[in-house]
DNA sequence: CCGACACTAGACAGACCGGTCTGGTAATGT
DNA sequence: ACATTACCAGACCGGTCTGTCTAGTGTCGG
C-alpha cells in the first residue's frame, strides 16, 4: 500500500491528540463525547469502534501521557553524569513541565480526584504513581541512599506538592 | 415557640450535612442534586431557596469544611507549649486527619480538580489555600524562621503531597 | 381566625449525557 | 469486478442533569 512517507495521522491518533487537550485541560467527566470527536474530526462510531466506550478513552488518554512522561524522564536523566544528579534532576524535569503553556496540574492526580472509587481509571493512575515511586527508589538506590525506599516515599510527596502547588498557585515553585 | 434545648436541625443544616458527606465522598460532580436532598430529606424547592444553585451549595460545602479544619487547627495549635512545635504540629494534625474513616484526600484539592477553569468554586479554594499559607508563615515567623515567607511555601509542598499520598497511596506517610 | 412562612412531594422543562444504529463514501486487496 | 475495510455524518434512544413550578401541609404570631 502506498502508504506515503508521512501518513495521514490515523483517526485513533486524532482521537487520542484530541482527549489528550480536552481532558487534561478541563477534566475527564466535563468534557463530552461529542467536543472530543468535533474536535478530533471524527465520527462517533470510529470512537467507539476504536476505544469501546468512554472509560477507554479515558484510560488510553492516560496511558499514552504516562508513556510521553515516561519517555521524556528517560531521556532527560540520562544526561546527568552522576547518580545523585540523576535523582535529584527528576526534579528538574518537572520543573520545567509546570513551564510548559496550558500547564494543568497532573493529569493523574486530577483524573483520580475525578473518578469513583471503584473506576477502572484508578487503574491506570496506580500504575503511574507506580513508575514514579519505582523510579525514584532505583535512582536512590544508585545514589547510594542509606534507605531507598524511604527517600523514594518523601521524594515522591515534594513531587507530588510541586505539583498541586504549581496548579492551584500558578507559581513556579 | 417552644424550641427544644436540642433544637431539631433545619433544613439548611441538614443539606449540608448531606453535601459534606456526598460530595466529599464521591465528588462535587458526580453526585446529583436528587442524591442530596434524598439523603438530606429535603424538598428541591427547598434547597433552592436556601442556596440558589448547585454552585453555591458547593461552595457552602466547602466554606463549612473551611471552618471546621480552621477551629480543630486551631484548638490543636494551642495545646503546643512553643512555637516551634506548634509549626511542626500543623503536620501532626494533618496526619490525624488522615487516619480518620472515610479519609478521601484535600477536599479543596479534589474539588478544585473537578472544577472548570472560570468556576465560581476556585475562589473558595483560594481561600482555602491563602489561609494554610498564612497559617504557615505566622507560625513560621514566630518560630523565628530566617525567612518565614520561603519555608511557608515549603511547608505547604509538604502539606499537599502529604494529603495526595495519603488519598492516591492509602499509606499514612 | 388569618395571613405569613417554611417546608414537602413531585411533575415538569430543557439541555446534555453515553452509546447505538443506519446509510453513504472512498480506498483497498484479490 | 467485487468484497472488505475504514471512515464520516447524523439521527436516534434512554437516561440523567440542573432548575422551575404547582399544589398542599403544618406551624407560627397577632
Amino acid at each position: 500500500m502506498a502508504t506515503n512517507v508521512t501518513e495521514r495521522t490515523s483517526a485513533r491518533e486524532r482521537l487520542l491528540a484530541a482527549a489528550n487537550q480536552l481532558f487534561y485541560a478541563e477534566g475527564v467527566h466535563t468534557v463530552g463525547i461529542d467536543r472530543i470527536i468535533e474536535h478530533a474530526g471524527v465520527a462517533k462510531a470510529t470512537l467507539y469502534s476504536a476505544f469501546g466506550s468512554k472509560d477507554e478513552l479515558i484510560r488510553a488518554y492516560l496511558r499514552t501521557r504516562h508513556d510521553v512522561r515516561r519517555a521524556i524522564m528517560d531521556k532527560r536523566l540520562a544526561a546527568y553524569g552522576n547518580p545523585r544528579d540523576r535523582l535529584l534532576g527528576v526534579f528538574d524535569v518537572l520543573g520545567d513541565t509546570f513551564l510548559e503553556p496550558g500547564f494543568h496540574g497532573c493529569a493523574f492526580v486530577n483524573a483520580s480526584a475525578e473518578a469513583n472509587p471503584d473506576s477502572p481509571i484508578l487503574e491506570v493512575t496506580g500504575e503511574y504513581r507506580a513508575w514514579v515511586r519505582a523510579l525514584f527508589v532505583e535512582l536512590a538506590r544508585d545514589a547510594g541512599a542509606a534507605e531507598p525506599e524511604q527517600l523514594a516515599g518523601q521524594l515522591q510527596v515534594l513531587y507530588d506538592g510541586a505539583g498541586i502547588a504549581a496548579r492551584m498557585d500558578k507559581a513556579t515553585g
